[in-house]
DNA sequence: TATTTGACCAAGA
DNA sequence: ATCTTGGCCAAAT
C-alpha cells in the first residue's frame, strides 16, 4: 500500500533518551520534603547541562512516579513546571517546605544530598 | 550536519 | 533589587 507522503505519523510516545532517563532515576531518590536544583542534579550526572535538565523534564516527565516538583532554581525560586509553577508551588508547600515570595525560605535546609543519600 | 531552543546559572552594569 | 549578557550542553528542528 502506497502511504500518502507525508501522512500524519501516530504520535508515539517517545522513548526517553539515555540522558532523560538517568535524570528521571536521579529524581526519583529524593525523599517527600527535600528537594534538589537544575545545577546541582546536572553535576551529580556528570555534566553542566542545566538548562538541558530542565529540557529533559519539560518532556513526559512519568507523571506522578518522577517528583519534578522538587526541582527548583539554585537562587530559591521556584522554576518552571509543565503544569504551571503555581501548581509546584502547592506541592511544594504541601511536603512542607516553606515559600515565601516565591522562594523557598531555607534552601539549604531542604536540599537533598546526592553524595550521602541524605538531608 | 547546522542551527535554534530551553522548567538554568553567574557575573556585571 | 532588576535587567542584560554570555555561557552551558542535550534535544529538537
Amino acid at each position: 500500500m502506497a502511504m500518502p507522503k507525508s501522512s500524519a505519523p501516530i504520535e508515539h510516545t517517545p522513548s526517553p533518551t539515555p540522558f532523560q532517563s538517568r535524570v528521571y532515576a536521579l529524581l526519583k531518590e529524593i525523599p517527600h520534603g527535600k528537594v534538589t536544583t537544575y545545577k546541582r542534579l546536572a553535576e551529580a550526572l556528570g555534566t553542566r547541562a542545566y538548562q538541558a535538565v530542565g529540557q529533559a523534564l519539560t518532556r513526559n516527565p512519568n507523571p506522578v512516579v518522577v517528583p519534578c516538583h522538587r526541582v527548583v532554581k539554585e537562587n530559591g525560586e521556584i522554576g518552571g513546571y509543565a503544569y504551571g509553577s503555581e501548581q509546584k508551588r502547592r506541592l511544594l508547600e504541601a511536603e512542607d517546605v516553606a515559600i515565601r515570595n516565591g522562594r523557598i525560605v531555607d534552601l539549604e535546609a531542604v536540599l537533598f544530598d546526592f553524595e550521602n543519600q541524605r538531608a
